[in-house]
DNA sequence: CTAGGATGTAATCAGTGTAAACATCCTTGT
DNA sequence: ACAAGGATGTTTACACTGATTACATCCTAG
């Protein structure tokens, strides 16, 4: 199949148009609220078109999730580019806390359960991983050059993504409220606490 | 009112039968399928019925999650019976994922966005607090005793809280698999990273 | 012992996900 | 060039859900 942009084809591209629609509709209203048939009316199409281009609802969630999980990658990938690797490993951790930030619903359909059975989706699980990848590298440089703990890098970086997924999601569902200072110092202090964890010297970080 | 059990007042109590349905439910179905309508078939009572007793479905929710909140703060403050501030600290953390290892979807809808704008609900808020609260004595203390990093107990504790939170979610959601240790020890190598982070001599903790 | 609030019900509305049957379009093989 | 057939879209329908309304019943307080 060969549809252009000049295709009359009853619509054009009911897919990417779906995910358009579904991006702003969850950043309006919300993952919760979300409806097939809503968005459905807002491209102009019957509400069963959709089900020609995805299984059902869920899968229409999985690729807005894996188009999330894209972007976050790249983000922090764009944030390693420091030469120290203690910098690119709070840079990392500072640039996944501000994507979930900006992005909060994009965030929560991520991670949350609204997917249900996200083993079911292989490719999810896939795209998951990139951004994992991205702290698990800096782990790896970390524990060869010495900078970290003499651990499976693997550990290393769980114990990164584990911080700063907590804080991005606690921050989210509003339970960090009430700080008196700067917004960006919190969060490099929070996350420096953690990285001075699992270094080597942790007296390199004075706190 | 005096509503005893002998009551034969059409049901009884359809509040607490309406909670301890939608505790089995949760643990069957997860929290996303949740209804109101099959809860109230399962207590044997019209569809109707338990908006006597709860303004909507989210009230509901509400309630489960108080609940939730009260039992893991119960069981963080049970750990907490060593003597060395360091190993309660560690503890807590441990008692922290443990309950959501044990409760998984009650735990989601805590801290999920099940429950809509939970800012609306105060007393929820304040349920919520208890858990934290834990956490943040045994930081103070930590402080005083010049255990920990000479700050803000309260970000020595949103610290905390927010490492056990990543963790408890990333197990949840099936993020964290492929270990090839047993899994307390895992846990506890976790946060103890973590701790030793906001430690003010981090060569107390050998790893 | 009666008024009135608390509790329960039936009927109904609007919204949802999804399946089935059918219509139309576009590409592709001959 | 044109028929075949798959891709795409629509209509209709079903089975759910949360929630509101009007009404019936129960229990208790004055």
């Amino acid at each position: 199949m060969t549809l252009d942009k000049n295709s009359q084809y009853h619509h054009g591209d009911v897919p990417s148009a779906l995910m358009s629609a579904a991006l702003i509709r969850i950043k309006q209203d919300g993952v919760e609220k979300l409806s097939l048939r809503a968005l459905a009316r807002d491209i102009g199409v019957s509400q069963t078109a959709p089900y020609r281009h995805f299984k059902d609802k869920t899968r229409l969630l999985v690729s807005l999730a894996r188009a999330g999980f894209a972007k976050l990658a790249m983000e922090q990938q764009a944030a390693a580019h420091h030469k120290l690797c203690l910098d690119n490993l709070i840079a990392v951790g500072v640039a996944y806390v501000e994507f979930a930030m900006n992005h909060p619903e994009q965030y929560k359909l991520m991670f949350g359960s609204k997917i249900e059975n996200r083993c079911q989706h292989p490719d999810l699980m896939e795209s998951s991983m990139a951004s994992f990848q991205v702290v698990l590298n800096q782990a790896v440089i970390g524990v060869e050059s010495g900078l970290l703990v003499d651990k499976d890098p693997h550990y290393l970086a769980k114990c990164c993504w584990a911080n700063v997924h907590g804080i991005a999601s606690l921050l989210i569902d509003g339970f960090y409220d009430n700080l008196d200072i700067e917004f960006k110092d919190f969060l490099t202090q929070q996350i420096t606490f953690n990285i001075r964890g699992i270094l080597k010297e942790p007296a390199l970080i004075k706190v």
